[in-house]
DNA sequence: TGCGGCCATGTTCTTCGTGGACATTTACCG
DNA sequence: CGGTAAATGTCCACGAAGAACATGGCCGCA
């Protein structure tokens, strides 16, 4: 028996408040020529009848859709969830663009999509003529395919990307590598290190450039040497084991290591127990990623931590603000520090 | 000088099919009365121009709008991202849910509610206004929430309530606890045990009842006595010593413990270290939560492995196959343990 | 052969909730 | 009192769904 609930609509309010469906409207639309009086008038009507505009509405009116899409690549992110692990990148994003989203009266929708390139253009046309979003937040590995962004600028639909450095199209937004590698190192001086090895990240990767430019800026800064503390990994297990093994070896065995993946890190880790160094009482650890093995692992490493969470935030406000996407200086975003159990002041200064 | 780019719409389908507007939108909508041939040229010509209906439109029109509500705690769901620890919850949710609604062509939209009751009626009302979803997919605390349940019914939106057993309004999807701790139980029986200590949750929960049932069943159907080897704790990390304390003390110390929070487990991790008792020599452990913590932690504990995605996947099938949430059965969704290094054949068997 | 009836399709119109263009009213100023 | 700008109202478009109804072709049946 119970009637069928039938939604309240800017007319009700119009009707309630003794206005016309356009003053409602720009009410609600924020437009300045409206009198207080009525403004107080209308406004109170939306509350009383608790008026929310249906952005379906909205959007068919040619206005905002007030909907975001993240558009994040599938196969990553399953893995990630799947594996339960390694999923701190997309969690931190969606942390980050939900909360901006909601703040600013937008939702978010996360969309996956396959990289493999047939399929790209096709998802992403269909995804933004189903959905009609004001924006798109670009993640990795989308962030510069030139598929995409055209795709977007076609359609002038604002968008950033997140991870990149390039400027335009789009809203460049990512974290200060250097300066995070400056930081980092900068606390293992602090502890009183003078000898910190550093295992850089692959060269066909620009940000490996710009971390070991911070800490060689950070060494140089503080008067330190550099030579010999320099080895390369492509990021993974068995080459951060080299590279540790190559410093501990070398002709200056540093007391710290900074290693760009957590891999590598935990490569080294591995290796200083095996050569029976105490960390960090030997050798002081310090990752640049921060995902949970490292935060759990014995001792829990210091880290530098992305702040993924900012960075979308950043994106989100950026994408939102300003719906001409033309050339736009990249966003920096700086990086913070974790300390943890495995930095400490050198034994020798013990 | 670029021509704004004009969206596909059904009417230039319509043109390039050679057909009237109505005959697409039969085909859309999957009527019955269309000729395979007409069906064939209509689909082509969608194919062709790439046409993707608009949600918008479709929504305006009262037809599905194809979107989902995934309900979650505000405080709990961004405490877990923040401190970046315990989102496994939130990760498989999202996992399972995205995937399925893209599946099936739904969106799913995650939206953040506090629990602070003055707010959440108005902040689901409003979401409810503005979004439309067709259905709503309700997680703990909100799942019990009659708040919520009485909104949704009103709204006739379908919702389903993730961990809940309770039948009706919605369709409830929970875990089932009762097998699970019979899983735990046989696994380790399997290995050899006889004297396995179970460490419940607080009565209050129902499901701590249901879970000691399985473990109890299990025991019996292996002609194990349990005497002695039922300890209560509050989920929490002092309880769970208390309890695993009065266990290894008590009348017949178990060469094995279950323990129903991954605090309580690490509680006996701890405790029987300080004991000088080896895990999983000594002691086997095993975990009912399956955290990063629990996977990192040395060694890595034996855990039952909540299924959060399938719960969540199941629920979006539902909410989208059966608009009427009438009456249903309460859906339940076998658990599965993942072994780790904690649990292993007594030592006594070696 | 003619008629009723059904199926596939086309035509036309309405609905949904909102924003934009434009028309109209009001108020104030010189 | 005319001019002008601000405040407010009227009407239509947006894209799709779907109802109501018209058409034409085909079938079976007498």
């Amino acid at each position: 028996m119970a009637r069928r609930r039938q939604a309240v609509t800017i007319r009700h309010v119009a009707a309630d408040a003794g206005v016309s469906l356009q003053t409602v409207s720009r009410v609600i639309n924020k437009e300045p020529s409206v009198r207080p009086e009525m403004l107080a008038r209308v406004k109170a009507s939306i509350e009383r009848l608790g008026y929310v505009p249906s952005i379906a509405a909205q959007r068919m009116a040619g206005s905002r859709s007030y909907l975001i899409v993240a558009l994040n690549d599938r196969e990553r992110t399953i893995a990630g969830w799947r594996d339960r692990q390694g999923t701190d990148w997309v969690d931190q994003m969606l942390l980050g663009g939900l909360l901006t989203c909601a703040e600013h009266g937008y939702r978010m929708i996360v969309e996956l999509v396959d990289t493999h390139s047939d399929h790209i253009e096709r998802e992403l046309r269909a995804a933004i003529a189903a959905i009609r979003p004001d924006g798109v937040i670009l993640t990795p590995p989308h962030s510069e395919n030139t598929l995409i962004t055209c795709l977007l600028e076609e359609h002038r639909i604002a968008f950033a990307r997140i991870g990149s450095r390039i400027a335009g199209p789009g809203f460049a937004v990512a974290m200060d590598e250097a300066g995070a590698a400056r930081l980092a190192t900068e606390h293992l001086i602090a502890l009183g290190h003078r000898c910190i090895g550093f295992i850089a990240g692959p060269d066909d990767y620009e940000l490996s450039g710009w971390r070991t430019e911070g800490w060689l800026a950070a060494m140089a800064d503080a008067g330190l040497p550099t030579d010999d503390l320099l080895a390369v990994g492509d990021f993974g297990f068995a080459s951060g084991r080299a590279a540790a093994a190559a410093l501990l070896d070398g002709a200056v065995p540093p007391t710290a290591i900074i290693a760009c993946s957590d891999q590598m890190t935990l490569a080294t880790l591995e290796l200083a127990r095996e050569r029976g160094l105490d960390v960090p009482g030997d050798l002081s650890i310090l990752s640049f990623d921060d995902t949970p093995i490292v935060r759990f692992v014995a001792p829990p490493l210091t880290a530098i931590v992305q702040p993924i969470a900012e960075l979308t935030a950043c994106a989100v406000k950026r994408v939102i603000g300003d719906p001409a996407p033309e050339a736009a200086e990249p966003i920096i975003v700086p990086a913070t520090l974790t300390i943890r159990a495995s930095t400490a002041a050198p034994r020798s200064l013990a």
